[in-house]
DNA sequence: GATCCACGGGAATACACGGATG
DNA sequence: CATCCGTGTATTCCCGTGGATC
């Protein structure tokens, strides 16, 4: 946010409202510009250095723990070099012909959102086509060969991104192989996943590996601190309360940003000006023990969510599937049958979004039932949730 | 007419327990 | 005592159908 942005924000609201930016305190908001990642930035952009010269990196894979901003960063230099090359090229297009370069087209795609075989070629064809792809009526073969003639009108090949890798409802690894290996031969991908390299088959394919480490306690802090004051103001908080956030959240950014965004809440709600410490212990608490990052319950299918969404107002963590599966399927603006709500539920606990609790007080006859826990910080999802749309 | 996918619905399987059986 | 069996739930699996779109 620039000065002017600032400035403006403040006139419209024109009030004092402790929150000016839900998006900067969110856990699921990538800055355009990841400033604290310096290293990682260089090695990537060690990495991307072939295409400055107009020739292809090799295939590689970037790992790391959750919450060490692998997706902020790749995803926001991908963006950078799309707009880059794009410029470069149209440059380089409108001189003379003797310094015209192949320049490489950069393609991120999020598995999460991607998740089936054609959403993936479908998503990749839209990023290099300039009419968009179509969503229906072609078979995912005829995407394909669609990406394979792209190949004849371009020349110089493709950086392709692939976030996610390995997660529950994303594709794994194998698929990932499979799935690239029907590609063009000029198209060089970077996968990104949790997986150690040794535990992964990536890496029979990759000659580049990356490490992304946890952020230092120091870094953490600065991070958290620039997001608290882009979205309350530097007179909302104290840096001991950033400090102990930072510390609890063990280098981990969604966690402490999660942890900040329920305290940030909770101060609003109560209509302070500035952070209680009970606030900031409010948001610890509720990250204790989640551990599902935001963003794979925010891509989750629509229905899905507005389930969670309701969830998230009953749940106590009492309730078992079948009580959850009579409540939601009765609500008025839940359009599902039973069946389906019970089946959305086993799915979102098989994809580890929330828990099954199995019950060991075995009353009645029969296999006992499991109650449902979530596995992300509610306060945030809710938020987030509403304030989409 | 073809394609993909979200839903619905139900069949198949797993599990827990108590009682029967060898 | 170990194992099997029947019953009642819970959970998983699978397939058909229809909507939206090309």
């Amino acid at each position: 946010m620039d000065i002017d942005e600032r400035i403006e924000r403040r006139w419209q609201t024109g009030t004092t409202s402790l929150v000016r930016d839900y998006g900067a305190l969110s856990p699921v908001t990538h800055v355009d510009e990841p400033t604290n990642r310096g290293a990682v930035l260089e090695r990537l952009l060690d990495h991307l250095e072939p295409t400055f010269e107009g020739r292809l990196p090799p295939n590689a894979y970037v790992h790391g723990p959750p919450g060490t901003g692998k997706s902020a960063v790749v995803s926001a230099l991908f963006a950078r070099f799309a707009r880059h090359s794009a410029d470069r090229g149209r440059r380089i297009y409108t001189t003379t012909r003797a310094v015209e370069r192949a320049v490489a087209r950069f393609v991120y795609l999020d598995t999460r959102e991607a998740t089936s075989e054609f959403d993936f070629y479908r998503d990749l064809l839209d990023a290099l086509s300039d009419d968009p792809a179509p969503e229906h009526g072609v078979s995912t073969e005829e995407l394909r060969s669609r990406i394979h003639d792209r190949r004849t009108e371009s020349t110089g090949g493709v950086v392709l991104a692939v976030d996610h890798v390995g997660e529950p409802a994303t594709v794994d690894a194998d698929t990932l192989v499979d799935r690239v290996a029907s590609l063009p031969s000029d198209v060089s991908w970077l996968a990104i996943g949790g997986a150690e390299p040794d535990r992964t088959p990536l890496t029979d394919y990759t000659a580049t590996t990356l490490r992304v480490d946890r952020y230092r306690r120091q870094t953490l802090t600065d991070l958290l601190t620039s997001r608290a004051a882009d979205g309350m103001g530097n007179q909302a908080f104290e840096h001991r309360q950033i400090r102990r956030i930072a510390k609890r959240a063990e280098g981990n950014a969604h966690d402490a940003l999660a942890a900040l965004f329920v305290a940030a809440d909770r101060a609003e709600v109560a209509d302070r000006d500035a952070l209680a410490d009970e606030d900031v212990a409010a948001g610890l608490e509720e990250i204790e023990g989640t551990s599902v990052s935001l963003g794979r319950v925010l891509t989750l299918p629509d229905k899905k969510q507005l389930l969670l969404r309701k969830l998230v107002d009953l749940d106590d963590g009492r309730y078992s599937v079948s009580d959850l599966t009579e409540r939601l399927s009765d609500l008025p603006d839940v359009d599902l049958s039973s069946s389906t709500v019970m089946r959305y539920l086993y799915e979102i606990a098989e994809d580890d979004i929330v828990e099954r609790v199995s019950e060991s007080t075995s009353e009645s006859a029969g296999r006992p039932p499991s109650r449902i826990a979530l596995r992300f910080p509610p306060t945030v999802f809710r938020r987030l949730y509403d304030r989409r749309t």
